[in-house]
RNA sequence: CUGCCCGUAGCUCAACUGGAUAGAGCACCAGCCUUCUAAGCUGGGGGUUACAGGUUCGAUUCCUGUCGGGCAGGCCA
């Protein structure tokens, strides 16, 4: 399979065949567009006007020389000169057709590539702290986690899903202080609450399951409350237990899932953090100073230097964290991304310095990082800032809950990460094409009831003749299909899901447009057939782009 | 003060990584259901791509500066 435009490949082969003749050795990056103006045909070539400067030519002579030795083709309608010097390709209508039986046999599959086979990557994302529910912007990465992992595991690539959490910090002994705080019956607001608590419901319920002596499990772990209130640890240990066991059913919610959970904590009971210290301190890039031990990430780009140990002998957040790197790149992930809030931004250098200095062989961009701004959500034209589970801030299963899982999916994923995003609940509640993830899933339904009402077998498709697909809307539909393949590789490769739904919702559109202008179960059979073996081509790649999302494709609406 | 990210129609966003006349949706105006789902479609007005330079055949895209917005910067997680 592959990743690339079916036709182009086709068209850039006798390109490269005429180029040969024209330019034996003046090489030339074949790029091969389409033109956003259907007059300049269905692609074009700028190879003549690069060829222009080093063989010291006129671009317009040096096309019309390349359209001489041009090798003649059946999928080459018509092709002529335009503007500077592009060499405008025309395609026949039978160039388009032989897309849909490709479609139709490849099915799931159709998008799909082996690029990446025999490659690993690790996507870490989400990785919160077991402190509370997760909020909006953990529903952002988890959908932007998961899409992400689904492009390239249709890229070929295998993905393995990270999320890292620290279970030991600082955070976590405040956990445990509110929930012992709750279950002595301290409240928030009372004199005895401890400042830096955490104020949300979660908290009573917490502390009420503990003296109960519940048992709770989570996707790693399982604990069972002892209920003596000054048992900290045991209040830790279950309040931990606890709020994991809630992040999981949050991403359940989602349909987000993980291979694995990484502790912090593991790091350091493995001794990977003091070997990871020793590694940089025998490179030679760390120094000491004012009692603490600092590493020399300047070296490596960064804008100042780092401490690693403090003063109290203690380690910063920052070792674990290189430490933690180095693990991924050793147990064989030749990539790794992690998706985190533009607030971490800060320590893409810091970590990339650190991995350097610690001389693993590790590669210089190593991890990528796909940093993503704040959620905001509206409701009823004011923004909502709490709520009463979680206290400060609008937990991700608030947002399924008014809503429903697809059109957090959709419209979490609909913008680029780094641009701020408003999430209108009112919108993800219309029924009606202000809202675009109907908009897309309404295609997809109309299709379906057009073969329910036909109640043939889609077999009896296989050998249609598609020449009677020649209106302007079905052309423009057979283009937008060959358009997929390259879409889902750009959006894997550019970490950037929008551009999926961004080309589903122009599908969708160029569906609706011939769905209104043409009637499919017409009397002429041979009509008939092409127009549901190119709805059948349709419907397969609407199915396959919002899979990746994560969002369904109901039959029905 | 310093670093990173972002400035495109009234609003929310695209633009195939440097291509030709910068495109969609919303909102506004005017139309289309006895026919496979009107949760849909068709047409219309709307732009100095924040601003000023530079690079070249060609710039929303690359470089420099200015202005505006966001985020970060401490022996902090």
């Amino acid at each position: 399979m592959s990743n690339t435009h079916p036709l182009k490949e086709q068209l850039a082969l006798l390109i490269g065949t005429a180029l040969d003749i024209v330019s034996p050795d003046a090489p030339v990056s074949l790029e091969i567009e389409r033109p956003k103006n259907p007059a300049h045909g269905d692609f074009s070539s700028n190879a003549a006007m690069q060829l222009a400067r080093p063989l010291k030519k006129n671009p317009r002579e040096l096309a019309q020389r390349i359209l001489t030795e041009l090798p003649a083709s059946p999928l080459i309608a018509k092709a002529d000169i335009a503007g500077a010097g592009f060499i405008n390709f025309h395609l026949t209508p039978a160039a388009w057709h032989g897309l849909v039986p490709q479609i139709r046999t490849a099915g799931a599959q159709f998008g799909r590539a082996d690029a990446g086979r025999g490659h690993k990557m690790l996507v870490e994302f989400v990785s919160a702290n077991p402190t509370g529910p997760l909020h909006v912007g953990h529903g952002r990465q988890a959908a932007l986690g998961d899409a992400i992992c689904n492009l390239y595991a249709a890229q070929g690539w295998e993905v393995f899903r990270e999320f890292y959490y620290n279970d030991a910090g600082v955070q976590i002994a405040t956990l445990a202080a509110s929930v012992q705080a709750r279950a002595k019956g301290v409240k928030p607001g009372d004199a005895d609450w401890p400042d830096a608590a955490y104020n949300g419901d979660y908290i009573a319920d917490i502390a009420a399951d503990f003296l109960a002596r519940q048992s709770v499990k989570s996707d790693d772990r399982e604990f069972t409350a002892s209920g003596d209130v000054d048992d900290i640890d045991s209040i830790r240990q279950f309040a931990v237990a606890y709020l994991r066991h809630e992040q999981d059913l949050d991403l359940k919610a989602f349909a987000v899932r993980f291979d694995h959970y990484y502790l912090e904590s593991s790091l350091y009971t493995s001794g990977r953090v003091e070997a990871t210290l020793q590694k940089l301190v025998n490179a030679g890039k760390t120094y000491q100073q004012d009692g603490a031990l600092w590493l020399r990430t300047t070296d490596y780009g960064d804008d100042k230097d780092r401490v690693m140990k403090k003063s109290d002998g203690t380690y910063t957040y920052f070792v674990p964290d290189v430490a933690y790197h180095i693990a991924k790149w050793e147990r064989g992930y030749e990539r790794a991304i992690n998706i985190q809030g533009t607030d971490h931004h800060g320590t893409i250098a810091r970590v990339r310095a650190g991995l350097q200095a610690a001389g693993a062989g590790i590669p210089e961009g190593y991890p990528d990082y796909l940093l993503h701004t704040m959620v905001r959500v509206m409701r009823g034209g004011e923004e909502v800032k709490i709520s009463k589970r979680a206290g400060s801030y609008v937990t991700l299963r608030d947002l399924i809950e008014w809503t429903s899982k697809d059109a957090v999916r959709f419209f979490l994923l609909s913008r680029k990460a780094d641009t701020e995003y408003i999430f209108d609940v009112d919108l993800a509640l219309a029924k009606n094409n202000d809202n675009p993830v109907y908009y897309v899933q309404y295609a997809h339904a109309r299709i379906c009831r057009v073969f329910e009402e036909w109640g043939g077998m889609t077999d009896t498709l296989d050998d249609a003749d598609l020449a009677p697909l020649t209106a302007p809307h079905e052309l423009a539909l057979m283009q937008r299909l060959a358009e997929y393949p390259e879409t889902v590789a750009g959006a894997a490769r550019d970490l950037a899901p929008h551009l999926l739904v961004h080309y589903l919702q122009v599908l969708a559109g160029d569906f609706h447009a011939w769905y209104n202008a043409e009637k499919f179960l017409v009397e002429d059979v041979a009509t008939r057939h092409a127009r549901l073996a190119l709805a059948d081509a349709t419907r397969i790649a609407i199915v396959n782009g919002l899979a990746l999302l994560g969002v369904s494709a109901p039959e029905k609406m």
